[in-house]
DNA sequence: GCGTTGTCTGACAACGATGTCAATCGTTAT
DNA sequence: ATAACGATTGACATCGTTGTCAGACAACGC
């Protein structure tokens, strides 16, 4: 800038007046400051810039995979949302361990992120993000945390498992099984329990039966094998996230097993599988923009009460419906033939 | 760091000592000074520390799409990598547009990224993306931009569609069609040059039937139509990406036709689609990973001629084989089915 | 001509950290 | 006891930018 300010025979103030569009310089001076930048390639250094004003125009997001479709959507979204107000993302892995997650939470409130958002590995919020909430706004995706004090944006988990089960029912299922992802997401805790309770609420018979992760290699098929089999087996099972439907799918086609899969989190070409995979649809691209909605409310001087928003998920149906009608009609005979193998 | 230094009756340089593990602090000091700083909560600037020592630790990735599994892939791995050495990685979206994407060379130069990664949307370097390759290592991604002075990291892909043409002409497809991504994408233009090459050299007969995009809606279902007409119906195509992959199982299944696809970049459960998708495989991770190890090495002093890396492709064959030599033994009942149709 | 107003411009300090270099301390050798 | 040495520590300037405040300058009315 002192360079600039040399060639142009000004001062640094009014270079840095130019470049940050304030007002009160003379057209000619700031069109002569304009193109001696042009000629230098002169670029502001955001780190000084930062470092004056306090502010960063960054904001932390940490999942626990990038590459997982479901966050990277999530990610582009804010990364989107960030953007139409000058702010870069920066988006971390955390890989679902909660010690890495502190590590990751304070690298970003070092490097003064003005706002965080992050989907929770664990349910209990660790002492970094407890610091971090104090002194920035927070924004939990996906899963909240518990006593921490911050904003937090859900999907309607109950509303979506329930729409799920009562698809099912209402195509005649009656023996359903739920196979959630590790215990620890609060997610497939929080889904199981919809389960259940929508079982239990629609008068299924008998008591549903329902795994949680983690899975060790083959365990899946197991419980799958074993579900399908005996005197009332299952016709159908609801996931609770991508990664395993992704190994339900696997194991139904490796097995053969006659199996209507409904899923949560819709994926692409799940129209095109067979058999086509019905999903609860939640959308991480509008929870992101929430999200970062969010923050900028607090930045802008919105210091209410922390708020939870839940927004509502959608059931795509696809094909399994009318399969499971097919299974409705003749379930006498389809229920033999199952015990019989 | 000022309030650590007086409460721990210390200099500020020794606190920075201690938060630099610099040797030369008495171990009874640096316990003292450790203590303090985690009842204050003390957290480095990042941005002073930046700007006194002129680096970033940070690295900028500019795709077309985050959204894209591609593309996120890519950025998980290069976010890896780049973690590995303590570097952050800014990744942002430039969607397709040159324009875009040279304001976003311009916005992370200012951050003082310390190196930049570009996968290009266009073949043509932009002024700003040439000014930042002069104080900064690039490394181009998936495409080159030739003229640039930049690091390039691209998978084989001659090699990739030749495999694909090969193994098709080897189960007996003859009449064969490419279709590619925006003809402005230049892998779309490479692999439709490999794709017309490979052809010519293995002798198959007639012309190649190409087309390039973008594609209007129902676009590529017309052209899918018209090649499986007429009198020497087309029996397989390769597409160039996962996005025309996408659209041509669209158009496929929408349509009815009988044809074996081939798609360039995996995908999930491309084995369990009916039919199941052979794919040319390139590894978005590895390239990620190469590039951050490329800019680390610039960083480190190598100071080389610019390097290309090609990568090798794996073609994933899945089912489609089978059907292929199924066609091929009932080749004219084949034929006539289709010109019938 | 002179004070007054308003516009434009510049000098300077400060943001928080680190490199440089000098000062201080505790040891050891004499 | 004292000089000499290495190990610790601190004072200060500096990185590039922006907020504060005061100075310079032109236009205006009297």
């Amino acid at each position: 800038m002192a360079d600039v300010a040399r060639q142009a025979e000004v001062s640094i103030k009014t270079v840095s007046r130019v470049v940050n569009d304030e007002e009160g310089v003379r057209p000619q001076t700031a069109a002569k400051v304009r193109a001696i930048i042009e000629t230098l390639g002169f670029h502001r250094h955001e780190g000084a810039s930062m470092l004056r004003k306090g502010r960063s125009t960054s904001i932390g997001l940490i999942v626990e995979d990038l590459g997982n479709p479901w966050y990277s959507q999530l990610a582009a979204s804010m990364e989107r949302e960030a953007r139409s107000r000058q702010h870069f993302l920066l988006s971390v892995s955390a890989e679902g361990l909660p010690e890495r997650e502190a590590e990751l939470v304070d690298a970003l409130v070092a490097r003064r992120v003005e706002g965080l958002v992050v989907v929770p590995a664990s349910s209990i919020p660790s002492e970094a993000i407890r610091r971090a909430a104090l002194q920035l706004p927070v924004v939990c995706v996906d899963r909240p945390l518990p006593g921490l004090h911050a904003d937090t944006v859900l999907s309607d988990n109950d509303g979506g498992t329930r729409s799920a089960v009562e698809h099912l029912a209402a195509h005649r299922h009656q023996h359903l099984g739920f196979l959630g992802d590790d215990a620890a997401i609060w997610t497939a805790q929080r889904r199981h329990t919809a389960f259940v309770q929508s079982y239990d609420s629609l008068g299924l018979p008998g008591r549903p039966r329902t795994a949680l992760g983690p899975y060790a290699a083959g365990e899946v098929s197991d419980i799958l094998q074993e579900w399908c089999s005996g005197t009332a087996p299952v016709t159908a099972v609801l996931t609770s996230n991508n990664r395993v439907t992704l190994a339900v799918i696997v194991a139904v086609r490796t097995l053969g097993l006659d199996l209507v899969v409904v899923g949560y989190d819709d994926f692409e070409l799940a129209e095109f599988l067979d058999p086509p995979i019905t999903v609860v649809h939640q959308d991480p691209a509008a929870l992101g923009e929430r999200a970062v909605q969010q923050i900028f409310a607090r930045l802008d001087g919105d210091d209410a009460e922390p708020r939870t928003l839940v927004l509502p998920t959608r059931l795509i149906v696809r094909g399994s419906a009318r399969r499971a009608a097919r299974i409705g009609e003749g379930r006498s005979g389809d229920r033999a033939r199952h015990t019989a193998s």
